[in-house]
DNA sequence: TTGAAAGCGCTAACAA
DNA sequence: TTGTTAGCGCTTTCAA
């Protein structure tokens, strides 16, 4: 393992010198430029990235923050699909990713990453009520960027779908098609992403006249058998609903698991609507209805947002929604012309 | 943002000595130890992660290498279980997880890796003929595992699943099911775990007298448009293949999304098996039967082997074999009970 | 049981 | 255009 003394050695110059080829200074000559990269070359040098981040403060790779309360968030298709955004644009801008794993402790898992100085900037997930890692990125004025809404505006940059109005326009898409009792299936009740939807869910049973009752709505883990669980209570229910706003596909899927166990057919005996629409939505039976959130642009977005902020380290708090639409398929039955707002119409697949 | 000499001043001690508490020595009296604790607690002191990695040379990270020609793989769920094992015993073992993502060129991504000793040990995906990683992994002796099977024996250690018996058994399960015009589709063929699924395939065809032909055998990337579109090409030969076995659940779902645009009715025109058994396997229509890789344990046992190299340097090359299941759902139809080998009778779903 | 000093590999003033 | 020097924040001899 050869150091840049070594090849400063070799190519008979200083080791500032060899530094000043690596950045490519314009105050090289040629001449000695060529000479230290043969010798760079020759040697198969590769620079130490802790030696280089000591000095200049930089670890050139962005984090990625899971809360550890949201681990089952690793399988979702989300997370795939938005990391895939994350790694496109950090890997253009020359970031490595880094993936916080350790420390039960939050709080001790981002400072791991923010004053141990592993990385330049952040990527948060999982925003929720009071949320701590936001006060300590706040704190420290740290670059990060909040996949998500936060709790209060103004509070951290952030990139997100407009879920209020998007649970909104589901929700009525259900309502146009005749339903009056409709459940909520969602995730915990303290994600900033549940509220809105559910936000966006009433709004809709209001406008509509339908008045809504706590127990049509559901809160379960993000994973198919939350999915399940919730969807075995809505139906034991005295009344059962007829419809399903589900916040996540993966939910949707359990959801449409504990319908078909219990004999149900879809979208006959019951309707179902999903969020994210990940690529397996289309392939279920049926076909499921659900929301394109555009995971892999919203990583993108984030990413690039954070990128910015890393290199021009004042840039204030920036935002950004992306938008979604509702993707028709087959798990809620077939509305008739006349009921849809025109909006829909060139929106049936 | 405070450092060691910050606490030493605050405790009024040595700059070592604050060192030889965080560490925990044990000659360092009790007294002095609460007085330095006190002062790291006020200040809020955490370690520059970079300043300690240059002294001790580790990284206290490992690195997750895709090779950058199979970033498809990133939305594969298989990827996300799996990462949630790595993630579950690096996280316990305390190390952070590096993707690589940057540079296009993938000798330079692992020699940023390695060399510039971003990361102590790596897990290698994607194993394919002359892997050109394996040869740099190797020329360094650097700690990695793959998780594969690397093409000559010896040159790494792995964790990998009996590909070739459990494709064998798959194929088998069709044939006894009274299939003889089978189909082959997978990933690209220069990936070993292709060429073992696809030997095993071979095997089973062999051993029961059916011919196997190279029209039979499909190669595409490792989306659900690449099994939609490999089905497509089966469908269209001449004499079709009455089942087919998918080299992975994604490409077995895109194949069913052609068979199910042209009219063919599973699992009664067709049968279809993948493989990996991805949680959304069972909620196909009709649920896929698929081998179960248990890709979880893949992932936690791959990252537990490089921890132990990790630790004790020189351990010499160690492989496991995670064992692999068949499992029957409806994608294939029923089989006579006398038609099954007992092995599979208390395996059906 | 503690401190002083050197050095990990690099970059960046400051000089020349 | 290049070299000298100092120092990033930490650990680790070596001395005391």
């Amino acid at each position: 393992m050869f150091t840049i003394k070594d090849v400063a050695a070799l190519a008979n110059v200083s080791p500032s010198t060899v530094s000043r080829v690596l950045s490519n200074s314009p105050r090289i000559s040629e001449e000695t430029k060529e000479r230290v990269r043969r010798a760079l070359e020759e040697l198969d040098y590769h620079p130490n990235v802790f030696a280089r981040g000591l000095v200049t403060n930089t670890a050139s790779s962005i984090g990625v923050f899971i809360p550890p309360g949201m681990r089952e968030f690793f399988v979702n298709p989300f997370f795939s699909e938005m990391m895939s955004g994350v790694s496109e644009v950090a890997g253009r801008a020359g970031f490595d990713i880094v993936l916080s794993t350790s420390a039960q402790d939050e709080e001790d898992a981002v400072d791991r990453m923010i004053r141990g100085r592993r990385v330049d900037g952040l990527i948060l997930l999982g925003s929720r009520d009071n949320d701590p890692v936001l006060e300590k990125v706040a704190l420290y004025s740290f670059p990060a960027v909040l996949l998500g809404r936060p709790a209060r505006d103004g509070a951290i940059s952030f990139v997100n779908n407009d879920n209020v109005q998007a649970a909104y326009e589901a929700t009525m898409h259900l309502i146009l098609l005749g339903h009056e009792k409709i459940g909520f299936l969602g995730g915990a009740f303290n994600l900033i992403v549940t509220i809105d939807r559910l936000t966006g869910f009433r709004k809709a049973l209001f406008e509509s006249g339908i008045s809504s009752s706590p127990q049509m709505e559901i809160s379960s883990v993000f994973l198919e058998q939350g999915g399940y669980q919730g969807m075995m209570h809505l139906l034991a229910l005295p009344t059962r609903p007829t419809a399903v706003l589900a916040s996540d596909d993966v939910l949707a899927f359990g959801a449409m698991r504990a319908a078909g166990e219990l004999g149900y057919q879809l979208p006959d005996d019951l309707a179902i609507i999903g969020f994210n629409d990940i690529r397996l939505a289309e392939l279920a039976n049926p076909p499921l209805t659900s929301v394109r959130v555009h995971m892999h642009e919203l990583g993108a977005a984030a990413t690039e947002m954070l990128v910015g902020q890393i290199h021009e380290s004042t840039l204030g708090v920036q935002s950004k929604i992306v938008e979604s639409e509702l993707v028709i398929r087959k798990s809620c039955g077939f509305q008739r012309a006349n009921q849809m707002p025109p909006s829909y119409q060139d929106r049936v697949d």
